[in-house]
DNA sequence: AGCACGCCGACT
DNA sequence: GTCGGCGTGCTC
């Protein structure tokens, strides 16, 4: 029997799999799926088992056995392990890191070199000398001793030790490890036969009140409880209990605890709600999927506050009566407590959550929850969509239009791309729901041209619950405010706004997407622009702790007071930031009590919920912050939204900032007037005319969606035209040029003989199509065109039709990395990107 | 990624 | 004449 295995090296030769021979012995442990320790080279790594045979192209002699087997249970299956092959494969990164992506991060293995007796020193003449046998002693009795620990016991003898080494007395070997223990605890076992506590009462003496207790207790109570819940219950201490283990009258001892972070917290149990006109519409389609293990992939576009919660729940019921199980994708952000709470109140502990915010044991051990089988249904953030599941029925993405959802590190994967490809596997049904769904996903809910059925179903809720009316939205335009005069941050009707609010205590939420005080500082005379050294970029102004920064490379310096260009003392800040409107909102209205939210005031852990929660028992007037407070949030008292810079989005150079103005303004809109008080929002901005702005104003998806699909077809972008960007960096920026060009000869050449017409660019993709066409923008400078001394060229690979634009730009960087390999030079590719940066 | 093997400059 | 620079190539 030999395995075939990916070893732990992300690297383009050792980027396949290596064949080994399995022991007998672990024959039965061995499964596609499992972790393993294998030897490779000199040393000893983690790999997965990808393929089992009795077959192999390698000479016999050059196969090398399997070492170990790392866990009881494969922490993959053999779905996970093809899929890791599509990732890689469409994604562009080598299978380990797919793989490696899937695991939570307890389960990244940890090598350490372990000193142990060498194989050959059983008679070794050295082995005569005493001081090497008290030495031999001493390694033979440590299971895990480092050569720093060696060093440490017998100082000053380095060289000899060292001798030891070479001559093989001792030897190193390199061990894999996890990074991560499981969790024990002491546990008091009473006896089976309950007679034996009853017979040791009387032996105890008479003042032996605790050990008494202890056994009475255990009589009552006849099953295993943790001992420090047992010293809390009783008011004993642990000698107590530990004299009495001594006596053999109980048993103590360790047992494997999963960490629950969700311990001592009782969820109140709720029943399914009795749905909507509107809700038993959509949740009808979703449930027959489910009920006839039907793959379908549903988009559930419903308006903020339209109860898509309910839907899902019931969806995950449908699941869960049929024996599947269900995933539940949130977007990071909004996986806060009460939203948790509304899964396990309806699941209880069928329910497991992974998010970021669990430490690596937390999160291992709700994972571990997945592949013992304890739980069926899994909410978390995106990498949750690897839970090792072996019988989906349903997997859930809420807020699906998210860039989130899109990893920027290798592997660079979509998880709604993911979801689908996971879920035809499954036969399971995928619900994508949104207030504002990606055009990508709303296009492949479209006729396609020939009248065929659409790849995705539409399905629509546009009424909120209760019938609550969306809030009216007031467009101000900022450039009226400076002609008559007003140049504060705040326009009169805002102004006035807050005003209203503060007197009748009612709540505000202030939108603005950009940290920190001043987006540039500028000299007035010169026209100098403080920009980082290493970066292309200008540096922003943090007024608390009076630092220039680079939100790039974390670059800082101390604030200039004159002019380094030109000496004068003309200084000035440009543009806002949240830590400026809160100064200045403290300015205007004294006494006002402000909460600043952005990731310089939530980067510590909890410190999202805290804010949170000190705004829900209002303790302060106004939530300020970036995009984080556009983001599902349910404050009951909260009457006016008010976005203070609405082109700050507009005005980024990329082909999706309408839609993320759009999707921004509606979200952050729908946080007002959620409750009985009618609610308010004021959007200022320059450009008040934009058709984002407009749309979003008057709460119209499809209007603004069709527009901009317009556009998108006319420039030739995403939904019509997929997009691969390569970026390439390097320090010299010449020999950047010229590589990044050669790299696009190459591209087109490569791709020249899979083309096969040009027609019918402007029509919806479809994956399945027989034509491929592709087009390469580029290479050009990179927005940000140096981060870091290293200077940043790009270029755009639109294509649509036949799935082959991943291969063809893999054997282009193929080729490229042959030829380049000793200039340093970086190619990064990103399949769909989310920012073309 | 490591690590060994291997072919050319500055030193005991 | 040797030590060591890191270029090239391999790992079942």
């Amino acid at each position: 029997m030999y395995a075939k295995v990916i070893v732990d090296v992300p690297a383009k030769q050792t980027n396949r799999a290596f064949d080994y021979a399995v022991p007998k012995e672990l024959r039965s442990w061995v499964e596609v799926g499992s972790r393993v320790g294998v030897p490779f080279g000199p040393r000893v790594l983690q790999g997965f088992v990808v393929g089992l045979s009795n077959e192999t192209d390698v000479d016999p002699k050059r196969l090398k056995p399997i070492g170990h087997v790392l866990d009881l249970v494969p922490p993959l299956t053999a779905e996970l392990v093809s899929l890791g092959r599509w990732i890689a494969r469409m994604y562009l990164c080598h299978e380990v890191t797919a793989l490696q992506a899937m695991l939570p991060a307890a389960l990244k293995a940890k090598y350490e070199r372990v000193i142990t007796v060498g194989e050959e020193s059983a008679e070794h003449p050295l082995l005569h000398m005493s001081d090497v046998q008290e030495i031999v002693q001493f390694v033979r009795g440590k299971a895990t001793l480092t050569m720093e620990g060696l060093m440490e016991r017998f100082p000053g003898r380095d060289a000899f030790l060292k001798e030891l080494l070479q001559a093989g007395v001792l030897a190193e070997v390199q061990m894999v490890k996890d990074r991560m223990a499981t969790k024990k605890a002491l546990t008091v076992f009473p006896p089976k036969d309950l007679s034996v506590l009853e017979a040791a009462l009387p032996e105890l003496p008479a003042r032996a009140n605790k050990q008494m207790a202890v056994l009475r207790y255990l009589m009552e109570h006849p099953h295993a409880i943790r001992l420090t819940e047992l010293i809390e219950m009783i008011e004993i201490s642990a000698s107590t209990v530990k004299s009495l283990a001594e006596r053999g009258w109980i048993e103590l001892r360790e047992v494997e605890v999963m960490r629950d972070p969700y311990a001592g917290r009782s969820f109140k149990r709720t029943t399914p709600l009795t749905l909507t006109e509107e809700q038993s519409r959509v949740f009808a389609p979703i449930k027959a999927a489910v009920a006839e293990d039907r793959h379908e992939v549903f988009l559930l576009h419903g308006v903020t506050g339209s109860g898509k919660t309910e839907v899902y729940l019931q969806s995950i019921q449908q699941a869960l009566d049929m024996g599947k199980e269900a995933i539940v994708l949130v977007p990071e952000i909004s996986l806060t407590p009460q939203m948790v709470e509304r899964f396990k109140g309806r699941f209880g502990d069928q329910v497991a959550v992974l998010h970021s915010r669990l430490s690596n044991g937390e999160r291992y051990d709700e994972w571990r929850k997945i592949t013992r089988k304890q739980v069926k249904v899994v909410i978390g953030a995106r990498s949750a969509i690897f839970a090792p599941f072996t019988q989906i029925g349903l997997i859930i993405i809420d807020e699906e239009h998210e860039s989130s959802y899109k990893q920027e590190e290798s592997p660079k994967y979509h998880t709604r791309e993911v979801a689908v490809q996971r879920a035809k596997g499954h036969n399971a049904a995928v619900v994508l729901g949104s207030a504002t769904p990606s055009l990508e996903t709303l296009e492949l809910t479209r006729r396609r041209r020939d009248r065929a059925k659409p790849p995705f179903t539409l399905l629509t809720m546009t009424e909120r619950v209760a019938s609550r009316p969306m809030p009216p939205v007031t467009i101000v335009d900022m450039r009226e405010e400076l002609k008559t005069g007003n140049r504060s941050m705040f326009s009169r009707p805002l102004y006035k706004a807050i005003e209203e609010r503060l007197h009748k205590k009612e709540q505000i939420v202030l939108l603005l997407n950009r940290r920190g005080y001043a987006t540039f500082v500028m000299c007035r005379t010169c026209g100098y622009v403080a920009q980082c050294p290493h970066c292309d970029i200008s540096l922003t102004y943090h007024q608390s702790s009076r630092m220039l920064r680079c939100h790039y490379c974390g670059y800082a310096e101390r604030e200039v007071t004159q002019c380094p260009s030109c000496q004068s003392e003309h200084i000035r800040h440009f543009g806002t930031g949240t830590q400026r409107v809160e100064e200045e909102l403290s300015k205007i209205f004294p006494g006002i009590r402000v909460i600043r939210m952005d990731v310089d005031t939530t980067s510590e852990k909890g410190s999202h919920e805290k804010w949170l929660s000190l705004f829900r028992d209002k303790q302060a007037d106004v939530l300020l912050g970036t995009q984080m407070v556009a983001k599902g949030l349910d404050f009951p008292d909260v009457t006016l939204v008010g976005v203070i810079a609405a082109d700050t989005v507009l005005n980024i150079p990329d082909f999706r900032s309408a839609e993320r103005t759009f999707q921004l303004l509606t979200q952050v809109a729908g946080r007002a007037g959620r409750h009985e008080k009618q609610g308010e929002v004021f959007v200022q901005t320059y450009t008040p005319d934009h058709y984002s702005i407009q749309h979003a104003s008057r709460h119209d998806y499809t209007a603004f969606a069709n527009q901009e699909l317009d556009v998108r077809a006319n420039l030739g972008y995403p939904p019509y035209q997929r997009l691969i960007l390569v970026t390439f960096t390097h320090e010299q920026l010449s020999l950047l040029v010229r590589m990044a060009e050669a790299f696009v000869t190459r591209l087109k050449e490569i791709a020249r003989p899979y083309m096969t017409r040009q027609t019918d660019l402007f029509t919806p993709v479809v994956t399945d199509e027989e034509f491929f066409h592709m087009d390469v923008l580029g290479p050009v400078a990179s927005p940000i065109s140096r981060i870091k001394d290293r200077y940043r060229f790009q270029c755009v690979v639109k294509y649509r039709g036949d799935d082959v634009a991943s291969d063809i730009v893999s054997q282009t960087v193929a080729w490229f990395e042959e030829r380049s390999a000793k200039e340093k030079l970086t190619v990064s590719v990103d399949v769909d990107p989310q920012y073309l940066m």
